[in-house]
DNA sequence: TTGACATATTCCAGTATAGGAATATATTCT
DNA sequence: AGAATATATTCCTATACTGGAATATGTCAA
């Protein structure tokens, strides 16, 4: 086997920063390959290809609007990144911050068996 | 280039879908390989490759102890994936559901420039 | 010291990747 | 029709990953 497809799903397609970037870029609004390339500064094929990535996972959807593509985020589908995380946040939140020191003490007596 | 590093971001190691298990596994207890293995039920060679990228990264750490190793888990490195995708809960949050259409239908009259 | 146990490392195969350059595919305009 | 514009796709190279099998390293026990 290999490295999971970037199109796996979203933690993997979020994995690279440009994807991040691109996704942080369309929070909110909606647009064109060009208009993204001018923010970016990056190369209207790379800006493609990552577009790409992210709508095989659902990340972005796009539309056609004459000779345009014009491209929306679904931030809903970072869901399953924010569900995961949010369990182990408890673990440095504020006063609760020794919790997870104190939960290994208890655990540290019980190394030897299972 | 080729695709970043596995070791280069808690992003990029929490993309494989086992390492984000060992992690669940190892959250507020400290675990021996040989407890994860059997947990797990994944072979020894692969716990202690996952677990050693895991390492790099400082999402868990390492102590000896004897012929043991033990390991323990330090969630705050998934800060930064926390504070990546907090900034997007407001967009899927209740009652705000729709606010992302909104922003777009307003942006949507200015495709043309830029 | 020899053997058992615990863990890490190396070697291998197959597979994907990101980026660059070049090119293909629409679509609009004149 | 032909040029210009907008976007996607293909080809290439270098890189690195995951899993499996085998092996190396370290530590304890008799």
């Amino acid at each position: 086997m290999a490295r999971a497809r970037t199109t796996f799903d979203p933690f993997n397609a979020v994995a690279e920063p440009k994807r991040r970037d691109l996704i942080e870029a369309l929070v909110g609004k909606e647009l064109t390959v060009n208009q993204i390339v001018k923010r970016m500064g990056w190369n209207q094929p790379m800006v493609s290809k990552h577009l790409a990535v992210l709508k095989q996972v659902g990340l972005v959807s796009e539309r056609k609007e004459g000779r345009y593509r014009v491209y929306k985020v679904n931030v809903a589908q970072l869901k399953p990144i924010q569900e995961w995380v949010v369990q182990f946040e408890r673990f440095w939140s504020n006063s609760l911050d020794h919790l997870e020191d104190y939960l290994n003490e208890i655990q540290s007596k019980e190394v030897g068996d299972e």
